[in-house]
DNA sequence: TTGTAAGCGTTATCAG
DNA sequence: CTGATAACGCTTACAA
């Protein structure tokens, strides 16, 4: 197994000093003078011998094990937060430190287990991701260890916690949209009650009220978060003559829906309609024909942010009450799905003749 | 920071015993009889007061970290391999350990950086995970670490790996439509040299051959493996009389583009041409509509394989010469787009007379 | 400037 | 059946 490893034992007799002068050296402390030739010797030897420090050892002692726990949902499995991890990863690195993770599957028992097995293990502090903006409830385990949760908020002042900016990826979406110059609008949102869905509708709402938008020329409709949805919630919108011009979708998968709706209603996006997605989804929201302008979920950014929290916690003890919280904005990708409305399509009339097809 | 969490000694002063004999218990050591009425106290005070052995001194002592490293270039930035983790995960639990999960980026010099990092945390063994199939060069660093590749295959035969059988996914996608009853056929693949590549292309034309169909009715064609490419490959493949009446995909993001030129050509899926894809990518395969009939990538299985190969490895001491190898077959995901060829289809004929949009 | 020794929390050897 | 005690590899008072 792990091949014997040098240990500093070995560096101090091949560099005829103790272990003590080793450790003093290589670890530079501070109110130590060395000889500057005993010190060469030392460093050589270790160099010589390949010496990395055990860290086990090295963190039974400093009580630090420059290790972190990012656990999750579903996090690993599915394509969607992935980012969360690298930005966790990229920060702890600069902290010398690695990161642990794991999936729970939304099992309270397996969430239990690995957080066991990652306390066993002396984490220096957890980050705990959710799948999608959620309020959650911190499990009783993690009282007292440090803790950052990241897509998730939660009702207890002490910890801090980093989520998607809701509302303002609607007025982003909005100003997009309207910036473009459209002023017949709809939002096809998600029928869940989540964060997601009422923050990016009140956004939107605020920002199409800003620029003047009548109440009646805002349709928000809701369906099924996927292209499903998107595509159920189109055809009634874009099927009659007074249809909105710019169309925001709560996400790119619905969105793809709505781009196939308007396909069957022979309607071309952008010049008959613009749509803006939501989350910037690999190989979808660029896969898309024409590219869908999307606002993007910051995951990388909060797993940055999250992680270095993290660390801040970690090395002054306890977090400030209260807890630091933070929303992060996305930016907004700009591809190709949004485009001035129109002169024909401004007065709801069809760039071709209608051909429905059969195929549902 | 970690809070004082309680010690074996904590648990031997409380029942009234030595820490041996808390050892013994916890342990069940073989050889050894313990009377049972101090084993009863000793565990009601282990479990009084929450007892969990500290992993970190555990394992300085026994040598033996429970714990494994999954390296890999993109494994946790892409949407695509996502479930490796997840299959390593899994069996990495059922084994009493848990995953540091690190990304390279592709960057040699991060990787070494990481390697160093797992190994001075005495990871048990390695996974070195490739985010798309492809030949590689095991890290000297790795050399005397148990090790398996996952997703990649390497010249030296003494470390395991695993890789997804690409020619049987090249039999099976072609089988879907040959079965339903196609005869003109059509590859689209990738541009690139890669194992996917010819794997797929070879598997595909062995099977075609053993159903009859003759050189030239199998046309190959290869362009970028995106969405752009896949239109393009298509538009050249459908517009003309005999075009093929199924289309076997690289992967589903071609098919992706496959699916927009068949449509601008007005032509329909299933019934005027088939479509099988590869990866079964999540929201992609099951968001086109019709749902891509797919060949998924056994990407849990993968990291399942690996993850079981190495835990034998680290207790067995060592692999065999020559290492086991695997090949794993992913199951075809049967959707909506592939139906037999309609008699007009088979002539060359169009559904609908043509009505080409100019929209690039 | 350098070394001795205690201790981090376990396991394992060997006596009692 | 139970308990000292050494050892795992390191850091850190404290001593020399």
């Amino acid at each position: 197994m792990a091949q014997n490893r040098v240990t500093i034992k070995q560096v101090a007799a091949a560099a005829g000093v103790s272990i003590t002068t080793v450790s003093h050296v290589l670890n530079e402390v501070p109110g130590k003078r060395i000889h500057p030739e005993t010190r060469e010797r030392v460093l050589a030897e270790a160099a010589r011998l390949g010496y990395a420090p055990n860290m086990l050892a090295q963190s039974l002692r400093t009580q630090r094990s420059h290790t972190i726990g990012l656990i999750g949902d579903e996090i690993a499995t599915t394509p969607f937060a992935g980012k969360i991890i690298l930005g966790a990863q990229d920060v702890a690195t600069a902290h010398d430190s690695v990161v642990f993770v794991v999936n729970t599957g939304y099992e309270r028992e397996v969430e239990n287990r690995e957080i066991d097995a990652l306390l066993r293990r002396q984490v220096d502090g957890i980050l705990y991701a959710a799948m999608y903006h959620r309020p959650v409830e911190l499990p009783a385990k993690l009282a007292g260890v440090p803790t950052v949760l990241i897509n998730a908020s939660c009702a207890d002042p002490a910890v801090p916690w980093v989520v998607p900016d809701e509302a303002a990826g609607g007025e982003d979406a909005a100003e997009a949209l309207l910036s473009a110059g459209h002023r017949r609008l709809a939002f096809v949102n998600d029928v869940d009650d989540i964060p997601a869905a009422f923050g990016r509708e009140e956004g939107f709402r605020r920002r199409a009220a800003a620029w003047g938008v009548p109440q009646e020329d805002l349709r928000v409709v809701a369906a099924e978060a996927d292209p499903e949805g998107g595509y159920q919630a189109a055809v009634r919108l874009l099927d009659e003559v007074e249809r909105p011009t710019g169309i925001f979708c709560f996400n790119d998968r619905m969105a793809m829906g709505v781009y196939r709706a308007a396909a069957e209603l022979d309607l071309r996006v952008p010049s008959d309609v613009s749509i803006v997605g939501f989350d910037n989804q690999d190989f979808i929201a660029d896969g898309l024909h024409p590219g869908l302008t999307t606002v993007e979920l910051p995951h990388y950014d909060m797993g940055v942010w999250a992680a270095e929290q993290l660390f801040e916690q970690i090395a002054s003890g306890r977090s400030g009450h209260p807890a630091p919280t933070k929303r992060l904005r996305g930016p907004v990708i700009h591809r190709n799905s949004v485009a001035p409305p129109s002169r024909g399509s401004a007065l709801g009339e069809r760039h071709h003749p209608i051909d429905r097809r059969g195929n549902a």
